[in-house]
DNA sequence: GGTTTTGTTCGATCATTGTCGAACAAGGGT
DNA sequence: ACCCTTGTTCGACAATGATCGAACAAAACC
């Protein structure tokens, strides 16, 4: 089945938001802004690769991300040129990680 | 009782985004931005005042809005130098309505 | 003092969602 | 062919959260 990447303008602000306010979500989009594309299974945050492609869903969804197939595995990167024209600053906003939790 | 209006850097973003992620609270927070204090009541958007009262709350504890008392009214309003301060960008990307609902 | 207005809080309900283990699917290697 | 690796999907469960009506609180006004 196709992995159902939606047009961010298709999507409503509010899932965007949503997908963005999950403590485990956010680390995810943290890595993939630094590290560029990433294997899903590289992509261990404390949580069972069930939840973690949960997760994934959750945020390719959400028009954040991409994925591609490439052998048993599946490359994750992040949307940042779409988003950033759609929502500016809001990736900048957020992707910082803050002293207080 | 105190409103209990929190430094925003106390505050983790997911609860700032999870704050915003909302229908109802986008539509409080995109008035309060337009128009400056409003009184709670003013704030219908076809929702019981209890279910408004809620997500005032949920606004005022996330650090994105202060309320003070006038009379029988509260007046809320938007922390909007703090907010732009700290996440530079976040209210200007969310705040703009877009067409897809 | 009583009534009206304006919000908050309480309890209940219902939907959503984060989490996991187990089962399943698909590709690679031997 | 077999197995291993990598992810996804499927229930199930627990926690969270949005919603409401009703009860309560506080200030203003008569």
């Amino acid at each position: 089945m196709e992995p159902h990447e939606p047009d961010l303008t298709a999507v409503p602000v509010t899932s965007v938001l949503a997908a963005l306010a999950d403590d485990v979500r956010l680390q995810i989009v943290r890595a993939l802004a630094e590290g560029g594309e990433a294997a899903c299974g590289s992509l261990d945050f404390g949580v069972s690769k069930a939840t973690r492609s949960h997760h994934l869903k959750v945020l390719r969804e959400a028009g954040l991300t991409r994925t591609r197939a490439a052998g048993t595995s599946r490359l994750v990167r992040l949307r940042r040129d779409e988003v950033d024209k759609l929502y500016p600053g809001l990736l900048d906003a957020v992707l910082t990680p803050r002293s207080p939790a």
